[in-house]
DNA sequence: ATTACTAATAATTTCGAGATTTTACTATAT
DNA sequence: ATATAGTAAAATCTCGAAATTATTAGTAAT
C-alpha cells in the first residue's frame, strides 16, 4: 500500500495534466482499487485536493473534477498577474545575485525546451517536460519574494490554472509568442525595472484574460 | 451527533477568536467526545482546516494550532493590503451604487461598535461583535470585485491574519485610529480615488507590518 | 548524574462493514 | 409519449476497532 502522501502527489500530477476528463467523477471505490487502499484514505485525500481547488466536492454527491470554465480561467490569470508581479518585484530587491543565476539557469532549460517544440511536428513526447520547465521558471520569479504565504498562494492557483488548461493548446500554436515573451520577462527582470517586468508578466498572461483560450 | 459542516464551522470559529492556545495540541479524542462523533469525523475536519492554514498537521504527529510568529503576521498583513488593494479597486469599477450603499452600511455598523469601544472601559463583551463587523466591513470592500477566487483567497489570508491577532490586542487601545481609518477607506472608496483607496488601506494595516504588535 | 536501552502507554492512521442517501431503472398512469 | 411513483442498485458517509507509530516511564550501565 502507498504511503498518504504519495497518493496526494499522485493524484495532483494527474488532476493537472491530462489524467482526468474535466468533470469527471472521482469514485472512491475505483481509486481505492488502483491506490490499493481503503475507502477513508482515499476520501481523506480527495478532500485535501478539493481544499486546494483541484477537485470540486459536494456533500453527499462524492468528488469531480472541476469543469472548464471561461470566467475561472481569467479569475485564475488574474490572480497570476497579480502573485506573480508582486512576487518578481519582491525578488528584483531581495533576491541579488544568487537569484538572478537560478532565473537564468531556469530560463535557459525552459528556453530550450521551447525551441525543441518549435521545430517539431508533434510536440507530443516534450508536453511533460515543457509543463515542468515552464512551472520552474515562473516559481524561480517569485522565489526569492521572503513570503512563503505568496509562494503558497501562488503555487494553488497555478495547478488550477493548469488544470484548466489540460487539454487545450496541445499543439503549440503559441509557442514562438512565448519563446518571446519568457525572454522578455527575463530582460526585464535582471534590468531591475519594477513596472516593466510587470507589465511583461501580465502581456504573457494576457491571452487567457479574453475567454477565448478555452473556446467560446 | 453534529453535521460534519458545523463542527467545520464550529472549529473554525473558536481557531480563529480565542478559543484555542497557540502551538496547543488537537486530540482527535478530546474532540471526538466534545463532538460527538467519530475520529474519523474530527480527523476530516481538521485537515480541512489544515488545508486553509489553520491548523498544523504533521505526519504522524496530529495537529496542532499554529504558533505565533511576527514573521507570518507581516506576510499576511502584505497579502491582505494586496488582495483588498486589488479587490476594493475592481469593486470602485463594478460596484455600482448597490456596493456604495452596502458599503456605506457596513461602515455604519462597524463605526457604531468601534465608538462604543472607544467609550468603555471593559470592553469584553463587544470583542466578537466588533470581529464580525470588521470582517463584514472588510469583506464587503472586495464584494463586487466578481473574482470568486480572490475573494476565497482574501477570506482565507484574513482568517490567518485574526487567528495571529488572537490573544493580542484585546484591550483595543488602537481604537481611536481605527475609527479614523475606517472612515477614511470609506471616503477614498466612494470618492473613486484608486490609488487614495490603496494608500488608505495599506495605511491602516501598517502598523502590522513592523514586527512589533506581537510583541518582540 | 547522565546516557542508553527497554517496556508501557498513548496517540495516530488504516481499515472494512453498516447505515444513510443518491442515482438508475422499471412500471404505471395520464 | 411524458410524467410520476416505486423499487433496485450504487455510492457516500459514519463509525469503532485493529494496526501502526510516537511518546513517556522505568531500568540498567557508564
Amino acid at each position: 500500500m502507498l504511503p498518504d502522501a504519495d497518493i496526494y502527489l499522485s493524484l495532483k500530477q494527474r488532476l493537472t495534466s491530462n489524467g482526468f476528463a474535466h468533470g469527471s467523477k472521482l469514485r472512491a471505490e475505483a481509486l481505492r482499487r488502483e491506490f490499493d487502499c481503503s475507502a477513508s484514505t482515499v476520501r481523506e485525500v480527495l478532500f485535501r485536493l478539493s481544499t486546494v481547488g483541484l477537485v470540486d466536492f459536494k456533500e453527499q454527491r462524492g468528488f469531480r473534477v472541476p469543469e472548464r470554465s471561461p470566467e475561472k480561467l481569467i479569475e485564475l490569470t488574474h490572480m497570476r498577474v497579480l502573485l506573480e508581479g508582486e512576487g518578481t518585484v519582491l525578488s528584483i530587491r531581495n533576491g541579488g545575485v544568487a537569484w538572478e543565476a537560478r532565473l537564468t539557469a531556469a530560463h535557459h532549460q525552459l528556453s530550450h525546451i521551447e525551441k525543441r517544440i518549435h521545430g517539431t511536428d508533434d510536440p507530443t513526447d516534450l508536453v511533460e517536460i515543457w509543463f515542468s520547465s515552464e512551472r520552474e521558471f515562473h516559481q524561480t520569479l517569485i522565489s526569492a519574494c521572503g513570503s512563503e504565504t505568496l509562494k503558497q498562494m501562488h503555487g494553488r492557483i497555478y495547478a488550477q490554472f493548469r488544470q484548466q488548461l489540460m487539454v487545450s493548446d496541445r499543439r503549440f500554436n503559441f509557442i514562438s509568442e512565448n519563446i518571446q515573451h519568457h525572454a522578455e520577462i527575463l530582460d526585464a527582470a535582471l534590468s531591475g525595472d519594477e513596472s516593466l517586468t510587470r507589465k511583461k508578466i501580465h502581456d504573457h498572461l494576457a491571452r487567457h484574460l479574453t475567454g477565448t483560450t478555452l473556446g467560446e
